[in-house]
DNA sequence: CTTGTAGGTGCAAATGATTGCAAGTAGGAT
DNA sequence: ATCCTACTTGCAATCATTTGCACCTACAAG
C-alpha cells in the first residue's frame, strides 16, 4: 500500500472523512519531509490538486494535528509550520529568540516537570512537540555584552 | 515620582528613547493591571494621546518586551496580551488548550529544567513569563472520553 | 445502487499583526 | 539655545490566519 493511502486509513480509522482534499495534503506533508508552512504546502499541493483553497488547507492541517498525525512548529517570525508525526522520532525543539537557531532536544528531559504539573497542579501538560524559547549559545555572549534582554 | 514618570526613566536608562507615544503605552500598561491585548491597550492610550496608531501600539509592547518592561501572554485565541513586568510576582501560565482555563505557576519548577537544558545543550531557556500548554484537571476526563487527542 | 445528512469546501470578507516609506522628533553634540 | 541625525511615527499596503455562508460530498443506512 502506498504511503498516501495508508495514511488516508489512517485517517479515517480515527474516524474522520477522507476527502480529495485531505488525502492531497496529507501525501504532501509526508513527502516535504521537516516542518513547512501553510504556504508552502498549500503551494506543493496545489499542483495535485488545481482550485484547492489555501483555508482549506489551514482547516486541514489544524485537523491533523487534532487527530496527532500532524506536529505544529512555531517560529519565531510568526509562521506556523507542519509536519508529519514520526512516532520513531519523538522530539522537542529548542529556538533562539535572537538568530532562530533551531535544535532538538529529547522528550524525557520533561518527564520530571510533566509530573510535577500533574501532581501539584492536575495539570497535563502537552508532551508532543514542544518549542521553547531562550538564546544559543552563541547569542548569550550578545547578551552578556548587554545588546539582548537575557 | 509617578509611576508612570519611573517607569519612562527605566526605559531611559535602558537606552531607549522616550517618545510621548511610549510614554502614554507603558503608563497605559501599568494602569490596567493584568492580561489585555493590543487593541484594548490601544482604545485606552488613544484616550490620553489622539492619533495614536495601533502599528505604534503593535511596535511599542514588542520593544518593550526586548526591555524586559512588560511580559506577553499568548492565549489560545491567537491574541497576544501584554502586562507590566513585576519583579515581584514572577510567575508562569498553564492554559488549557479546551477550555481556556489559565492558572498560574512558581518559576522553581523549572529551575532544574532550565538548569539541565543549560548543561546539556548550552541553550538558555527564557525564563520569563513561560506559557504552557495542556489539558486542565477537568478537561483530562473529557480526553479519557475519547473527544480529545491527549 | 440510491439516498439522506453530518460534515467539508470554496469564496470572500474580516481580523490580528507586520512592514516600507516619507515625514517628524528625542536627545546628544556643539 | 541650536543643530544634527539616528531613531520613531503615521499611514497604507501587505501578510498570515480565521470565519460566515452557500453549496457540495463522503459514507453509512436502507
Ligand atoms: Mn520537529
Ligand atoms: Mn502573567
Ligand atoms: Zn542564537
Ligand atoms: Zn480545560
Amino acid at each position: 500500500m502506498s504511503c498516501g493511502a495508508r495514511l488516508a486509513n489512517e485517517l479515517r480509522q480515527k474516524g474522520y472523512r477522507v476527502t480529495p482534499q485531505r488525502a492531497v495534503i496529507l501525501e504532501t506533508v509526508a513527502h516535504m519531509h521537516g516542518h513547512h508552512s501553510v504556504q508552502e504546502v498549500f503551494t506543493k499541493a496545489e499542483q495535485s490538486l488545481p482550485g484547492l483553497n489555501v483555508a482549506t488547507v489551514y482547516r486541514t492541517l489544524d485537523m491533523l494535528h487534532r487527530a496527532g498525525m500532524v506536529e505544529i512548529l512555531s517560529t519565531t517570525a510568526n509562521i506556523t509550520c507542519f509536519s508529519l508525526r514520526d512516532p520513531e522520532h519523538p522530539h522537542y525543539h529548542l529556538i533562539c529568540r535572537n538568530c532562530d537557531a533551531m535544535q532538538e532536544i529529547e522528550p524525557v528531559l520533561f518527564n520530571e516537570l510533566a509530573d510535577t504539573l500533574k501532581k501539584k497542579h492536575g495539570f497535563s501538560l502537552d508532551h508532543r512537540h514542544l518549542t521553547f524559547s531562550g538564546l544559543c549559545k552563541h547569542c548569550q555572549s550578545d547578551a552578556a555584552k548587554g545588546n539582548l534582554t537575557p
